[in-house]
DNA sequence: TAGATTGTTAATCGATTAACAATC
DNA sequence: TAGATTGTTAATCGATTAACAATC
């Protein structure tokens, strides 16, 4: 059991896929499994997997194993998933719309409560019942609203202006698709990106290194 | 200098960062950097930057530092963004729709020759001059022009039959926005993994000890 | 009870950082 | 030449794996 600053990233960027597989199991009819069975099937070792867990508690029972809704639900507490955060996404182009509309937000304790985009196209549609409202709006927005997190899914040259009013009307969390580096001027902020293009760079590199190695 | 094998998983993770920093620098107009600046810029060590450096060779000079150009050519060629290769995509959903008229394959060697779908509703429409093909095309598809690569943004429920399929037709790459496992079943293929909801998921983590912590 | 499997400590392994001689 | 900065070796740090007593 550690205290939740000292979780090393390594077992931080393990969580969700705990929480993945063990839903994905459980969805199953699976109701129990070891760590050595667990551990098989994500590709880690049962020692890992036991480390894991004991950062958080001890979860399991000798001779047994561990109980998967029970892991399930400890899982759901530890990633926060049942603490309800209020989020608004920024820019609907092609990405945006597919966020919006595919992503289960509530899965995740997150609810979507504002769609926002520069190009006045989009003004009038609705995802998921949410209307796209213009750039200019969202201020007022938020001091009404105060959402407690904003999808970025605007370019990286209209973003460093945005994050500033974003952070200006209290935004402190950003889920960041834009190229645009917020750490680097906001350090304090709750940051996660996504760098699509990383992943297909790095595909890149595995198929040169497969042909020529092998 | 190491030799493709030794390349270690912490080492790959930031190669695409490396390249996406000194590209955005070199657009800036900067010419040269010391690993030094780099390090600052980026949230690593000067120490970290050079032993990730001479990885794959000596390209700085001392007293100098790096030339910025020179070093974006070694990133490309190491990333293979270089090589052509060709790819197709399954699943024109919102997402797939936004990742094929979104995405820069181009610039990492990547060339979208297909799209395909399962839903009859797409059939005829276009992105980026690509037309949307029904699914039982693909076989006769594959077998024809010899697809590198499959981008798959289907459902989890259909990606096991899809990748099977793929598979057969000698495709040994994919970029999977699905949450179907393929190395268990395929432990040799070259695979690069999406998974929207474990980022989201990372942040909902974040925020929740951000609150408690601080 | 015997077998299984945990929680946890100790050992190993690998990655990051520090230091410094080489050299531009 | 003096200053800057590399490439590389050595030291440190942290993460993973192995081992095993505890116990269901």
């Amino acid at each position: 059991m550690k205290s939740p600053n000292e979780i090393s990233s390594s077992v931080i960027s393990r969580l969700p896929r705990y929480y993945r597989f063990l839903c994905d199991l459980y969805s199953n009819g699976k109701k129990r499994i070891s760590s050595k069975e667990l551990a098989e099937i994500m590709g880690f070792t049962a020692s890992q997997v036991r480390q894991d867990f004991n950062c958080f508690g001890g979860f399991g029972q000798q001779g047994y194993g561990y109980n998967i809704e029970q892991l399930i639900g400890e899982f759901a507490g530890i990633l926060g998933l049942n603490v309800l955060k209020t989020a608004i996404l920024i820019g609907a182009g092609n990405l945006g719309r597919a966020v919006a509309s595919q992503m289960s937000f509530e899965d995740k304790g997150f609810k979507l409560i504002g769609i926002f985009d520069c190009d006045p196209l989009y003004k009038g549609m609705k995802i998921r019942d949410i209307p796209i409202s213009a750039d200019d709006s969202i201020e007022s927005f938020c001091a009404e609203h105060k959402p407690d997190m904003a999808v970025l899914c605007l370019p990286a040259d209209k973003a460093p202006e945005m994050v500033d009013t974003l952070v200006a009307t209290g935004i402190k969390s950003f889920w960041n698709f834009s190229h645009y580096d917020i750490h680097r001027k906001y350090p304090e902020l709750n940051v996660a990106n996504v760098h699509l293009s990383d992943s297909l760079m790095t595909l890149s590199f595995i198929i040169k290194n497969n042909e020529t190695g092998e």
